[in-house]
DNA sequence: AAGTGGTCTAGACCACGGC
DNA sequence: CCGTGGTCTAGACCACTTC
């Protein structure tokens, strides 16, 4: 009998799972020949369609790539582009240690453009969450979060100085974050946020604007960010 | 028998075609359901799997959604975020006209940071091009673009103050644009640009520089613009 | 229960690239 | 020439949604 879904897992996926095994495990580095369909549907017990759309899918991940009479192989690793980051993340990515400061986190029912952001009434209640950002020591950011407090009542008794918050919705709101819609533009430091961010006053700043959604195309949040020009740059891909 | 391939075309590409063409004349308009996997196979005469195949790969491309147990429906047509557009394209789509004043245009050779952005030998030639960009009549942006001398001989005679820089690499040089790597940061406007923009001195800039690479991958331009924080913003998308 | 998409088979022939 | 990926068949069963 042929191997079909183990576990309620499709064969395909397995297989897939097997072929970035490889890769994390640095066994087959970008460049390299992937196992061809027909050997993939020997050694996985599958017919050729089988094999042929694990590696297809793979394909449009961008995992390998494929060349016709040639061959797969593993694609070079892109560099992840217009990618959506809690601030923990963006920092262990440019291996900094993150730390915050909350210096507001109150439910307030009178932020007539965040609820407007929010996509909610006028007057709803909003959890406005005030944060110093801070990398290696040295203030980067001030952000301010809005989030509905109806749907996320409690939230500002988590442990927000400890955990991030994108985790914190992920895993107790069992929300799932897709994708943001951002408006970049500069601003300069108004006096407080100079003495907060230690930079002189009307000092340009980077304003962020994102509107996060999640997977279900609902807003979750709504940030405001002011980053610090010297410190923060926004890196992203453009495509014609 | 049955109809495979008609003029080497294969027939899930004639499927994608058909359907293609009654989004296209707005038969079928976004929600709309379309014909069924197997109701497609027997219009078009040919097995489920080629049937299936059309549909996946068209809604890979974003054209239609599928929903399992329900059906396939024609996708809402994404807005074109983190596109990279020439200057008078996006006054274009923001129905404004575009006008620009160049302001240098002229062969250099020790332009240190454009030679290396534009991965050329240090002290190559490169035509370097300074335009103040204007929107309905008021200042916009101040833009310095960079070539490759070599590359790109004869451009600085190209009537640039009235057609478009991208259409004349893509007609004249035949290199076709692919993507552009952006750092975006904030910062303060030097008294020449202030004077030139028509902002206050200091006042807050949008800052881009971008590295535009041709579809092989080679870098064609490094354009450096300093954007009036009042008039543009920079509007993209990032996914999880 | 009926209809949808999702997975899968065990083959087949074609088109292409490199030797 | 051989091996690769690309297209395709004529079915099958499963999982899911809707009624």
């Amino acid at each position: 009998m042929l191997a079909k879904r183990t576990n309620g897992i499709p064969a395909y996926r397995r297989i897939q799972g097997a072929i970035r095994k490889v890769i994390e495990a640095g066994e087959l580095r970008p460049g390299d020949l992937v196992a061809s369909e027909r050997e993939l549907a020997k050694i996985h017990n599958v017919s050729l369609m089988t094999a042929r759309h694990a590696l297809a899918s793979l394909e449009t991940e961008g995992v390998v790539e494929r060349r016709r009479g040639v061959g797969t192989f593993i694609a070079t690793p892109k560099i992840h582009f217009n990618k959506l980051m809690s601030y923990t993340e963006q920092m262990g990515s440019r291996s900094l240690t993150a730390g915050s400061k909350i210096l507001f986190a109150r439910v307030i029912d009178n932020e007539e453009e965040a609820t407007a952001r929010l996509a909610l009434a006028p007057r709803s209640r909003v959890l406005k969450l005030e944060r110093l950002r801070h990398g290696a020591g040295q203030p980067f950011a001030l952000e301010t979060c809005y989030l509905s407090a109806g749907q996320f009542s409690g939230l500002q008794s988590a442990q927000l100085h400890k955990e991030s918050l994108f985790s914190t919705l992920e895993r107790d709101y069992d929300v799932e974050l897709a994708y943001s819609d951002e408006e970049v533009d500069a601003t300069t430091a108004d006096p407080r946020t100079a003495e907060l961010l230690g930079v002189p006053k009307r000092d340009a700043l980077l304003r962020i604007r994102q509107v996060i959604y999640s997977t279900k195309g609902v807003v979750i949040l709504y940030v405001l960010g002011l980053y610090r020009s010297d410190r923060h740059n926004l890196v992203i891909r453009r495509y014609r």
